[in-house]
RNA sequence: CGGGACGUGGCGCAGCCUGGUAGCGCACAUGCUUGGGGUGCAUGGGGUCGGCGGUUCGAAUCCGCCCGUCCCGACCA
């Protein structure tokens, strides 16, 4: 029997709690809001930590690790930052069976103990600037959770950097922001459209944050990563101050900026089609898979072939796992496979070692094809690069045909209630437009893109008809 | 946190209305068979019916409370 999976087009929400279900990347824990990575779904995120950690250190950025509790006090240095996370704080305030003299709050984020630690070692601006990653986990107290999502913990990598300029810190957040969105494009194959955020929708702290978001299948957005341009808010807070160049004491300007294993989602949602996951190449953690057709004296004849294709593969480079498992048929193996989203399925069986070739199926378009195998290296290496090439044009593709314009209130309602996707639209920059579109349509601003002309639509806000606005992509989002 | 739905072997469900010895499909185990799109047959193991309490001679079934999951809203990566 096959194992199905609802459609995707009937019920996405369902659909993609199968997926995540059915192909092993999570499942539910006896907490509520708590969700096991499973080994599938864990190497998935090895990949994106080691392909992000390697532009994160090209940058010259350097990881460290901080505590995992934060003094309530800390916490509550910056006003806005306490008030912002104090609905999802966890606290602990028992130790084995005293009660602690100060609760400490598992961390939400990190700035509050980084920036402590920072007003310790930073005295001159020869100590800036100070880049510094961690990779940790941390945990928000979420009412509402779905695997990846929104789960109560979740896996991150969270930059703080310490810079002598406010130029210099803008630059970084920039920096920062282009690195998330190149990343994505290339290795997640999810296109990103890039901008400032709203007030409204800035991290609690920041002086500016800037995001990346991507349009999940379903016609709603996803952030993908935000970077934020911290200003003196923190340095301020937590007296980090430094002697520059002219021997006067400043604050530093800082920045901090995270991805997190919601990208793991995004991947499902993006990718992922009513018979599983699709996953790119390049984050795949099998790249190909090889089914030997075991048809009468297969062990003899295919397995060695199957396995010399298998040592050729990996000493290419492919990530390939070869299943010569024998309680399962050839039928089951596809079947299984195509659930998991591994990009390339190679199939070797007695025909094909009589004619010294193999099947190569492609799993973004199912296309099949006979290849020989003196030139199957040769030819698995270049549909890799054309699967990864081909899943980010699709997902390009459905995000331009679900960016639409609106040039006033009454299409923009319409747009968003019969069609979803990203709106293109001018906002005057007023937060009573903001709320207003928000309450009456779900909608929220998404990014307020940096270069203007990735927003073309000039003239008055789609809301209360002002001069003088910005370009804004409007979008549900997660 | 509000509105709605659901919770029965690992998964999907029936049984509940009208209380009386817990069932089906898939999965799992063993054997044979089969193998180029989820082979077929046979045999077998596995469930304090989400939890606690109440009603009753007797509760998966009726009542109450709690927990969890999903969907739709308010808050967030």
């Amino acid at each position: 029997m096959v194992k199905q999976v609802t459609a995707k087009s009937e019920d996405f929400s369902t659909w993609y709690n199968e997926i995540i279900r059915k192909t092993e990347l999570a499942d539910y824990s006896p907490m509520k809001g708590m969700m096991v990575i499973r080994p599938h779904g864990y190497a998935l995120w090895e990949n994106i930590q080691r392909l992000l950690d390697d532009r994160i250190k090209a940058t010259g950025h350097v990881n460290a690790y901080f505590p995992l509790f934060i003094p309530e006090s800390f916490l509550q240095k910056e006003a806005e930052h306490v008030q912002g996370f104090s609905p999802e704080v966890a606290w602990v305030t028992i130790g084995g069976k005293e009660e602690l003299e100060e609760k400490l709050a598992v961390r939400p984020t990190s700035e509050a103990i980084i920036g402590y630690m920072y007003a310790k070692w930073i005295k001159s601006w020869r100590d800036l600037p100070v880049l510094i990653n961690q990779w940790a986990n941390i945990v928000r107290w979420e009412k509402v959770t779905r695997p990846f999502l929104r789960t109560t913990e979740f896996l991150w990598q969270e930059g703080h950097t310490c810079h002598e300029t406010a130029e210099e810190g803008e630059a970084e957040t920039l920096k920062i922001l282009s690195m998330y969105k190149e990343f994505c494009e290339t290795e997640l194959a999810i296109p990103v459209l890039s901008g400032r955020k709203s007030l409204r929708e800035k991290f609690a702290g920041a002086q500016m944050t800037y995001a990346i978001e991507a349009l999940m299948s379903d016609g709603k957005a996803l952030q993908m990563g935000t970077s934020h341009n911290l200003g003196q808010h923190f340095s301020k807070a937590f007296d980090i101050k430094f002697e520059d160049r002219s021997q006067t004491l400043q604050y530093v300007w800082q920045t901090s900026w995270g991805m997190t294993t919601r990208t793991i989602g995004a991947l499902v949602m993006v990718h992922g089609d009513d018979s599983g996951l699709r996953l790119p190449p390049r984050i795949a953690p099998v790249q190909a898979v090889l089914i030997p057709i075991a048809l009468g004296d297969w062990k003899t004849s295919v397995l060695p072939v199957a396995r010399e294709v298998e040592r050729e593969l990996k000493e290419r480079g492919v990530r390939i796992k070869l299943d010569d498992r024998e309680e399962y048929t050839p039928g089951w193996k596809f079947s299984e496979y195509e659930m998991r989203g591994v990009p390339l399925r190679i199939e070797i069986g007695p025909r094909d070692v009589k004619a010294g070739t193999a099947v190569v199926v492609r799993r973004d378009t199912r296309a099949k094809e006979s290849v020989a195998l003196a030139s199957l290296k040769d030819r698995v290496t270049v549909l890799l690069d054309e699967i990864q090439k081909g899943l980010f044009e699709q997902a390009l593709r459905f995000r331009e045909d679900n960016t639409r314009d609106a040039s006033n209130y009454q299409e923009f309602k319409s747009i968003m209630e019969n069609e979803r996707g990203f709106i293109r639209a001018v906002w005057c920059g007023n937060e009573a437009c903001e709320d207003k579109i928000k309450e009456e349509t779900q909608a929220t601003i998404r990014v307020l893109p940096l270069e203007p002309e990735s927003a073309e639509t000039a003239g008055v806000c789609v809301c209360c008809g002002e001069p003088g606005g910005t370009p804004a992509f409007f979008a549900k989002a997660y």
